[in-house]
DNA sequence: CCAGTGACGGAAT
DNA sequence: TATTCCGCCACTG
C-alpha cells in the first residue's frame, strides 16, 4: 500500500505510537516501513508538527545515528533526554548509548 | 509559479 | 573509517 501525503502523517503517527517503551527507531525506518524509501525528511517534517498530537512519543524517534536531532523542537530540549532516560535508555552527549541494541524496526509489528 | 528550507539517508571522496 | 555533498518530497514565502 502506498500511502498518500494525506494519510502519510497518520501512518507515521500510528507507527510512532507502536514503538515499544525503552526502544527507539529512526525516521528512515518508519519511511521504509511505509514504502517511501526517500521519505525520511517527510517523516521528520511530520514530527515537527507532532506537537498537535497528544502523547506522541517523539522522543523515541531519532536519526539513523541515534542522535537526538529533534530535541530543539521540544518545549524543553532537555525533556527529550529526560524521557528517554526515564525509560531506561542511556543518552550521552545527545546520543543514544548502544543505539543498535535499542533500535526497533517498525516492520517488526508485521501487519503494516 | 519559482525558489528556499528541513526532526534525513545514502553515495561519493 | 570519517566528512562532505547530493537527492529526496512536502511546505512556506
Amino acid at each position: 500500500v502506498k500511502p498518500t501525503k494525506e494519510n502519510l502523517y497518520d501512518m507515521i503517527y500510528q507507527i510512532v505510537f507502536k514503538i515499544p517503551k525503552g526502544r527507539v527507531t529512526s525516521y528512515g525506518a518508519i519511511a521504509n516501513c511505509l514504502g517511501i524509501k526517500s521519505g525520511a525528511r517527510m517523516v521528520g517534517y511530520a514530527m515537527n508538527v507532532s506537537h498537535t498530537i497528544a502523547g506522541l512519543p517523539a522522543h523515541r524517534v531519532v536519526n539513523r545515528n541515534g542522535v537526538l536531532t529533534g530535541k530543539h523542537h521540544f518545549d524543553d530540549p532537555g525533556e527529550m533526554q529526560k524521557r528517554l532516560e526515564n525509560e531506561g535508555i542511556e543518552v550521552e552527549n545527545d546520543q543514544i548509548v548502544d543505539f543498535k541494541k535499542r533500535y526497533w524496526d517498525p516492520s517488526e509489528i508485521g501487519y503494516i
